[in-house]
DNA sequence: CGCGTATTTGAGTCAGCTCAAAGTCCGTGG
DNA sequence: CCACGGACTTTGAGCTGACTCAAATACGCG
């Protein structure tokens, strides 16, 4: 089977300033690279393309999705500046990416890039860190799928969103991807998507004055909402519940 | 955020014969450490605890869980021999790994392990393959988990477990989880897994006859149940229906 | 201003959930 | 060897939240 990495987070934004820096970071590959730019809507590539290129993302917010066989739609993930994609390791590219903003990239060729990285330890350890926080990604969205209520998927989703924006906790939070594009994130049908909003705002939770944004107002309602562990709190009671007790000794 | 890998498929099931080998495998690290056993239900390590060691598991099943605030369980993944666990590279293990049935491992300190794969760069070539394998899986769960109805689940449920069975393709699935194993890995409920088994083997589409293993008749009514894409086969039309066009040129 | 797309709102249906109870499997002790 | 107990699984009945179909509304652009 096929793999490849759709999106890896980019942490620790180094500080180099200016100089003709060696290779000592998995973005600095790409600083000399000329800016791509993506209309909305457009596809930076398909799902079964030969993966020829890596990219990183300089402006805008992408779609990576998969397209099932019955004509669904599954958005794997949604990609912001910083990010990687494209890095298979392997043939062929797993998912389509497409611009949902007008977007701005930088691309290097796949190939360069595996050698580069198999030549410096140190890019190696940068990108297993990335992997590491990609594959947190997917199960997170795991977890995010398997929640049951509208209420908590959603609620989820604008914290999951708040938190990766900028790294400033501000209680804006930038929808630029449709109603659409979140109910195939989420795993739920664009009209749930829209009632649950409103019902967030008719409550008081959020205010969503913008199409592509909405304001939170009640942060800890959100969260309780959100419930359950919402990733990085650790639950202290190591006590499950009956129902899951252990089968034997 | 916290990060780890929770398991790792192991392909490649390297010819090693006797000798005293070098460092070129990833499961020779694991070779001289002693056996330890699992009795089902047992924990082999809890979310939250300091990731002291890794593991490779040399037989029997386990399950990767979370727990939410509210009492929920999400199985993460299931484990089997030749998969890796705990190797965290954080300082804490994300998951609770539970043995399924009665397990054997061998253990590894992380810190060494973690020194011998910088050390080695096919180490890290073999950590890279495995964690790309590991992201795969975890993504389609998300998949998975996205699917609209029970029946769609469980028939791609079985696949998965088939296909991962010892590489051999027999129409006999290994059942060791518990049903409750299966709905909390699938986000369903015991009931809904018990009347989708009961409605595939009436309907003729598999037999069960026992409670822990499942005999396909039908793959490909199978199949066509599972639906849509199933990972690995390309749709070759790059059309995508009407509703997902591109929003601009 | 008018059109096409995106979003919201409405009404009815149903798959899967919840609660409840019966049935099955298996190990233990009399 | 069989009865008993506990855990797991299956089956039943009713409810409900999310889906489907349908229509109205809002937005953005030429």
């Amino acid at each position: 089977m096929s793999v490849q990495v759709v999106a890896m987070q980019d942490h620790r934004t180094a500080a180099i300033c200016g100089l003709t820096v060696p290779v000592t970071d998995l973005s600095s590959l790409f600083h000399r690279q000329p800016i791509e730019r993506f209309e909305p809507g457009r596809a930076i590539f398909w799902e079964g393309d030969e993966a020829a290129d890596v990219f990183e993302v300089a402006d805008g917010m992408l779609r990576a999705l998969r397209l099932l066989g019955d004509g669904r739609r599954i958005i794997v993930g949604f990609l912001r500046p910083g990010d990687l994609l494209g890095v298979s390791l392997k043939e062929r590219y797993l998912y389509t990416v497409e611009a949902i903003s007008l977007v701005q990239l930088r691309r290097f060729p796949r190939r360069r890039f595996e050698d580069e990285v198999a030549r410096h330890s140190n890019l190696q350890q940068q990108l297993f860190a990335r992997l590491r926080d990609e594959m947190t990604a997917a199960q997170d969205q795991a977890v995010l799928l398997s929640r049951r209520s509208a209420e908590e998927k959603l609620a989820n989703f604008f914290l999951m969103m708040r938190r990766t924006e900028n790294s400033q906790r501000t209680s804006v939070v930038d929808l630029p991807m449709t109603r659409l594009d979140i109910a195939d994130y989420l795993g739920m049908t664009i009209e749930t998507v829209s009632r649950t909003i409103t019902k967030f705002a008719t409550s008081g939770v959020i205010a969503a004055p913008e199409r592509r944004s909405i304001t939170v107002l009640k942060m800890e309602t959100l969260r309780s909402l959100a419930d359950g562990d919402e990733s990085g709190q650790w639950v202290p009671s190591r006590i499950a519940p009956a129902r899951y007790a252990a089968a034997s000794a």
